[in-house]
DNA sequence: ATGATTTGTAAGAGGTAAAAACAAATTTGC
DNA sequence: GCAAATTTGTTTTTACCTCTTACAAATCAT
């Protein structure tokens, strides 16, 4: 992500950006009538055919005659579309044993998707590297066009400012400018954007998920660890170093037991797997993965013992979540991972914690699930990558 | 704060950009050259010199032919000053007994202050109203331009959607429009800005005091009770009810007192000024200001029993900070209040305490004291009416 | 004093969007 | 069916803003 300097200084800028600001429309919006953007846009409308007709040159939209539904009387309006087959972004997500590339267009809509195991190297990123070139190579071959933009989801710490991953702990990589590594090696021009794959899970809800409408917005999902996003003004949250909205080293006990980040309460120790496993008897299991998802099935059938776990995690979860609302004044929570099942299950045991803990009944917090589970970080891998497209329009 | 609808659309609205964001950075940055005004934004020497034209027609700046010191050769530049004659803003802190008035200048200074008791009736904002008028028309009366904008710091929560005052309990205050009540008797047509007291001083501190440099900031301010404020992407957070950076009410300790916002372990109730009376043997003073003041002065006099005191609130004062940075990740801290002066005499112990707390020693929190003191919020508060002026702009 | 350098000024050009006038497509009313 | 009303698309003209270019002014270096 480039620092763009001034938002508009000649014409040229300004005609950038009412085209980004149309393209912004049809990505999020979808199909819209010229009129209707006249409408948001404030332009006139010979000013959005010119500008309509720039963006179906580039390939970037597609004229129809009106389609069924008659509204009014007059002249059918004519409406516009992002044009996916020409316009689409590509979105990864690297994982610990996985990668999963998907095709988006620009409008949002998954077109494929594909997963691979991820082959890496001994702490050297080197063969992850080489293995994402080999596998977006794949994915794109089979089209004219190469995509808008790259936006890779990644399970550690991106410097906002250059996009380097300066720490993913599970992966092995430190100072890693995977964006330069990728761009030398895929002979790709375009922005090539890298996130967090919490926050950027939050992205794909604000856009797309349980959190369209909010400008403010906190996302939790709770795993094997404790990890999150925060919206707020329609912005995610970076911090000054990529680490802003890691709830889940908030600590919410001082007096609690040491974590793997070098802190002391956090409350990824607190309801973390372990954590959650403990309550049902499972202690330092010899695959964590398969005791977890054996708990998940027994809350899907109301499993009592899983759901008296539940209750019990109630308030550990509700002090985090009263630290989260009551710094961030967020409209909606957002609850992955298994505080989906827990909010869906127990969700009155949860609220009733919560507003114990944090007062201020008039200002109740909105507490919802997510909307996307696994496929959040990668929806908001394409998010971020048509960011940095419409950023770097030209 | 009205919403703006879109940055630029037609050539006039690129103009008003332009001029806003040289009279934003002469505001910020004070006198600058033509030539420099000219790199800062990239426009050419001919559309700056046409700019400044205007910005001084309109009494906003004012050209004055270069000062002293020759650096180059070539001819000497035109220096470009705000005019702070005609171009000021009022600035005003209303406060439970007293209210604060201020005159500061396009380009920050506090040109004059004055301070009266606040004579407010109970529980009915009507007698509050109508001094702030008689006050506002006071400290304009001298002088022969109106101001640019006015902006209210306020002891209670305020809306940002619509500036409204929710709640000041403090003040006896609910769902007071007090920028529409103010314009109604004040025959003032300009820009009213309303906001949070401590936020408006994390604003001021971010403009012109300790966090200058700094696009994440985090403020906290210690006094009877626990104010704060934060800035991400160089802008205040609000929140969606303008709560947001309420950080007194963070929940650093779970199974502690009972708080007056009607939570639990609210980090107020922690390290309030209650919570650091009794660390000296004072429980229940008959009159607080004054045993803080005791308090205070006993510090800058490195009174050992008063010195021990922070040391023991070190701890809980850790927690918070702890959450703030791991959730933030901001540039700096600011710390006001008293917690400046904790900083300033027992910052070892207070560091020591934060690293243990939450660990990422290669990510190590810079806690500095804020620069304004009790006029941080009158600052603030200046700063956001130019922020309304800008916005307004026509 | 002369040339180099930097900055200010003025006139003309280019690009962008708005305004106005007109054309096209549909519904409504008869 | 046909005309009027309505809405939208298209074309032309106009206005605005900034840039480019050329030139003038003010200072320093030699």
């Amino acid at each position: 992500m480039t620092a763009s300097t001034v938002q508009g200084r000649d014409p040229a800028s300004l005609r950038r950006h009412n085209l980004r600001t149309l393209l912004r429309h049809l990505h999020l919006q979808g199909a819209t009538s010229r009129v209707r953007l006249g409408e948001v846009t404030g332009l006139t409308r010979s000013t959005i055919a010119d500008l309509v007709g720039e963006l179906a040159e580039r390939g970037l939209a597609v004229e129809t005659g009106s389609s069924r539904p008659q509204s009014g009387r007059g002249r059918p309006p004519m409406i516009v579309s992002p044009r996916e087959e020409t316009a689409y972004v590509l979105a990864v997500s690297v994982d610990v044993d996985t990668i999963g590339i998907g095709r988006v267009g620009l409008g949002g809509t998954l077109l494929e998707e594909s997963e691979a195991r991820h082959e890496r190297g001994p702490g050297d990123p080197a063969a992850s590297v080489s293995q994402l070139v080999r596998l977006i190579h794949a994915e794109v071959e089979p089209f004219e066009h190469a995509p808008l933009a790259v936006g890779i989801a990644v399970p550690g710490l991106v410097r906002a400012e250059d996009g380097v991953v300066t720490r993913a702990p599970n992966l092995g990589w430190r100072e890693l400018n995977l964006a330069e590594r990728l761009r030398d090696e895929l002979r790709f021009t375009g922005p090539i954007v890298i996130g967090n794959e919490a926050r950027l899970a939050a992205l794909a809800e604000h856009r797309r998920g349980a959190g369209r409408d909010c400008a403010d917005l906190v996302y939790v999902s709770a795993g094997v660890g404790v990890g999150g996003g925060i919206v707020t003004h329609d912005r995610l949250l970076t911090g000054s170093t990529g680490y802003a909205g890691e709830v889940g080293h908030m600590i919410t006990n001082p007096g609690g037991r040491s974590c793997h980040c070098g802190g002391r309460g956090c409350w990824e120790t607190e309801i973390g797997a372990d954590a959650l496993l403990s309550q049902v008897g499972v202690v330092a299991p010899t695959n964590r993965h398969t005791a977890l998802e054996e708990l998940f099935a027994g809350a899907e059938r109301s499993d009592p013992e899983v759901l008296e776990a539940f209750r019990r995690m109630c308030p550990p979860v509700a002090v985090g979540l009263a630290n989260l609302v009551n710094v961030f004044d967020p409209r909606r929570v957002l609850l992955g991972g298994w505080l989906r099942l827990m909010l869906r299950h127990t969700g009155e045991e949860l609220r009733t914690a919560l507003d114990q803990l944090r007062g201020l009944p008039e200002l109740p917090a909105d507490l919802r699930t997510a909307r996307f589970g696994e496929q959040g970080r990668l929806l908001g891998a394409a998010e971020a990558a048509v960011s940095g497209f419409l950023a770097e329009l030209r």
